[in-house]
DNA sequence: GGCCCATAAGTTTTT
DNA sequence: CTTATGGGCC
């Protein structure tokens, strides 16, 4: 295709009334299948069945994508057919995604189809991100106003305590999280307060629990504020009340695509089927999504949705992608007999072509406990980085996150550059926080949470008999806190302190909204942060923290450069929690199986394989077998994952809440066909296999030969491989130590700034250095620092240097005690 | 108002 | 064993 954004028309505006599509056979039509006819190149590179789902553009349609089929290709393609052919212009087309993430990888793939268009499909997006453009529209219509604020979890949680204290509970014996995850789950299914079943109503606060959840609709629609289950709710009731308004989507979406349909939750599947259903008409809806992949069971996900399709659109074409283009036959093998154990599937038999019989089996490593398991792995990474594989193919996909420490500890040491993926998110992180609710308040000027937030941060001596004070006029006067606050000021009501330093506050912010038309958003940002004292607070905090949440303020103000108005990025950061993360550095990925969905990594490796972590103890006792059967989805995304190389990994001891604890073997390891699995003893060099014989209270995955029989540990593998480990260990680290000095940057979590820059690679002459291995490298990276110097390291804090090794430094952390660490993850304070 | 100690709890996560 | 939170004391 060409890039003319010129090949599409746009002029569809936003707010004009639904455009018709071309007529079949209407100039516009033909003009445009003209252009589009040589260029249907696009259809050439997919198999019979992608071809299917991406023409069978009429009538509803499921296409079942087994993983790695190609399933984004066939969405996107999809589209651009259907705007290619001129069936409809792109706002007349709804694609719905789960997360900005997927939403943002169609828009930048359908712009290669269509050129530059992206901004031409103004209903792709996130459930929640057109759930706020509906709702800004439509908002009177339930009672708000279209500049209403989404709250995040956290305003969430605040407004709740307030209403549970204001209710005369004891906040201690109900907490407010709790009650949010409830309030929560009843959204997810759809449910108003007086909808929720009574049994729930009563589980909370004596019975209250309804009362509750009104209470909190109600103070919601008074803060003019919604939370993210009401971007979907309040569209669903404007649908349901106003059907001249939903007509008028009725006639608009005229195509409409869901991604990863098995993982809409109750909710969704309303706001769905309120769209999608139309009397007497046929509905071009297609879902696309995979029933073996559906692991969001536990926070609402309806896998019925998916299963039901044929049910709720009757006729519906379904279609099923089962060519897998990702994974050699041994992993899709194992993958595939795994699945299988699953009942009520639809039913999917994933076949590739790749079958080179080099390819390596899936392997299954033991080893003695969690700790040898992650430097076995490290070691294993450390080869293959010595064989060329880059980092950044590699990932290690883990059960819970307690499990990361271990790797993220073992590869600090190592100098292993690794990234954690879906840690706390950038814009939950407190410092983020705070700052937002400052700019919040300038936008918003009756955003009472941001304003509640922030009054007393950095400390001002407005504490909470301020606050209440101020909370009370806001009430009484019907207010916003901020006007209640000014009110305040003039009279006599508040001591003299607190009454100067409020004063201050009010008169800032007054300031800062003037400014507010005047100024370019991010330089009124930075003076916000630096006019309110809040840099200072962390300028002044000594704690190991502060220095990176000071960079990541800079962070902040710098992402908003890309954003046209203060305004829009609020709107911005309340929908889109992620960050972007860092392609540059070659690292190995860490995240959990959850997270893992829809990547895809030429090595991955997954550790844990235990009764009772993975299949997770408490999803076996919560679940049952339906927990089980997700848990087993859940592996299978896992095998999934990899392209070339598969290693699965169990440690036959785990320390589980500080103790030791010996564990058996994943049934999910029996569940593996011997053809495409290969054991190895490598890892369990020290102590072999910590069963004794005959222990193991069901039949042993492979039979008790292989497992059990010590000799075949020691004796095939465990020497020999041990030493060659050893050998590329080495030589892997000295290399490293060699060429990332420069520039190495340890990123824990994304959005996390990036500390110690290298140690600078100053003129300090070779020091007289007792050690081994290390001499190497000492020539090569001097380092810069020397006994004694004071220096910040991102995960421990700040600290002295005791001891100098070449590019290893021995420090006394002030926090985290004495450490061994490279230079290049250190800075100087 | 701030700091320190004690206690409790401890899958998975998006928006 | 950790980490987070809350209460109590200065």
């Amino acid at each position: 295709m060409s890039g003319s954004p010129d090949d599409i028309p746009f002029f569809d505006e936003e707010d004009a009334a639904p455009a018709p599509a071309p007529r079949a056979g209407g100039i516009a039509a033909r003009a445009m299948a003209a252009r589009a006819a040589p260029r249907q190149a696009y259809l050439d590179g997919l198999n019979p069945e992608q071809a299917q789902a991406v023409e069978t553009t009429e009538g509803p349609v499921l296409v079942l994508a087994g993983a790695g089929t190609g399933k984004t290709r066939v969405l996107t393609t999809r589209i651009a057919h259907i705007l290619a052919t001129g069936k409809a212009y792109p706002s007349q087309i709804l694609a719905v995604t789960f997360t900005n993430k997927a939403a943002r990888e169609m828009k930048t793939r359908i712009g290669v189809f269509v050129g530059e268009a992206i901004e031409g499909m103004p209903w792709l997006g996130t459930f929640h991100s057109i759930g706020v453009k509906l709702l800004r529209r439509h908002a009177e219509l339930v009672g708000l106003k279209s500049s209403f604020t989404i709250l995040d979890t956290d305003d969430q949680i605040r407004l709740l305590k307030q209403l549970i204290q204001a209710e005369g509970l004891d906040d201690k014996r109900w907490p407010a999280r709790q009650f949010a995850q409830m309030i929560d789950g009843w959204k997810n299914k759809g449910l108003t307060p007086k909808e929720i079943p009574e049994g729930d109503a009563r589980a909370f606060a004596n019975g209250k629990g309804r009362e509750l959840y009104a209470a909190y609709q109600n103070r919601l629609l008074t803060l003019n504020a919604v939370d993210f289950g009401d971007l979907l709710l309040h569209p669903i009731r404007i649908f349901r009340e106003y059907p001249d308004v939903l007509k008028e989507y009725h006639k608009r979406f005229r195509y409409i695509l869901v991604d990863e349909y098995q993982d809409t939750n109750t909710a969704q599947y309303m706001w769905l089927r309120l769209l999608a259903q139309r009397q007497g008409q046929s509905v071009n809806v297609c879902c696309v999504g995979d029933d073996d992949q559906s692991i969001y069971g536990w926070r609402g996900a309806e896998v019925d949705n998916i299963l039901r399709f044929e049910k709720d659109f009757p006729g519906a074409t379904v279609i099923r992608l089962e060519r897998n283009y990702r994974s050699t036959s041994h992993i899709l093998g194992a993958a595939s007999h795994l699945i299988a154990h699953n009942e009520g599937r639809l039913g999917k038999t994933l076949f590739t072509e790749q079958a080179d019989p080099d390819e390596p089996k899936v392997q299954v490593h033991a080893s003695w406990d969690s700790e040898e398991e992650a430097r076995a792995i490290g070691e294993e990474i450390e080869a293959l980085q010595s064989k060329k594989h880059a980092l950044n193919d590699m990932a290690i996909l883990v059960r819970a996150s307690f499990q990361m420490r271990e790797f993220e500890d073992r590869f600090v040491t190592l100098g292993l550059n690794y990234r954690v993926i879906g840690g706390p998110r950038f814009y939950e992180r407190q410092e983020i926080r705070d700052a937002m609710a400052y700019f919040r308040v300038v936008a918003q000027p009756a955003d009472d949470l941001a304003f509640e937030r922030i009054v007393n941060v950095p400390k001002r001596g407005l504490g909470e008999a301020a606050v209440r004070q101020i909370h009370d006029v806001a009430r009484m006067r019907q207010v916003p806190m901020l006007q209640a606050a000014r009110d305040l000021v003039g009279t006599e009501e508040m001591k003299p302190k607190p009454r100067a330093a409020l004063r201050t506050v009010v008169e800032n912010f007054e300031r800062w909204q003037d400014m507010l038309d005047r100024t370019s958003h991010t330089e009124l940002a930075e003076l916000i942060l630096e006019e309110s004292g809040y840099t200072d607070m962390w300028k002044n905090d000594r704690s190991a923290e502060a220095p990176g949440r000071l960079e990541n303020l800079k962070e902040l103000i710098r992402s908003m450069e890309e954003y046209e108005s203060l305004r829009g990025f609020l709107e911005h950061v309340a929908l889109v929690m992620d960050a972007e993360r860092d392609e540059e550095m070659d690292a190995i990925s860490i995240m959990t199986l959850h997270s893992a969905k829809g990547l895809e990594f030429d090595t991955v490796f997954l550790p844990g394989w235990e009764e009772g972590l993975f299949p997770h103890q408490r999803a076996l006792d919560e679940g049952g077998r339906t927990g089980l059967e997700e848990e087993r989805r859940l592996a299978y995304v896992g095998l999934t994952r990899a392209k070339k190389n598969l290693h699965l990994w169990f440690a036959s001891n785990r320390r589980i809440h500080g103790l030791w604890q010996t564990t058996m073997p994943s049934r999910f390891l029996d569940e593996l066909p011997e053809a495409h699995v290969e054991v190895c003893e490598d890892g369990s060099a020290y102590g072999g296999y910590g069963r004794p014989d005959g222990q193991i209270g069901r039949p042993n995955p492979y039979g008790r030969s292989r497992f059990d029989d010590q000799g075949s540990f020691s004796n095939t593998y465990a020497t020999p491989g041990w030493q060659r480990a050893q050998k590329n260990r080495n030589s892997a680290t000295d290399r490293n130590w060699g060429t990332r000095s420069g520039h190495q940057v340890e990123r824990i979590g994304y959005g996390e700034a990036d500390s110690g820059y290298g140690a600078g690679r100053g003129s300090v002459k070779g020091r007289t250095i007792e050690g081994e291995l290390v001499a190497k490298s000492v020539s090569d990276t001097p380092s810069a620092f020397k006994v004694g110097d004071r220096v910040f390291h991102m995960k421990f804090g700040n600290g002295n240097i005791a001891a100098i090794d070449g590019n290893k430094l021995t420090i006394d952390f002030d926090k985290a005690g004495q450490k061994r660490v490279l230079d290049g993850f250190v800075s100087p304070v």
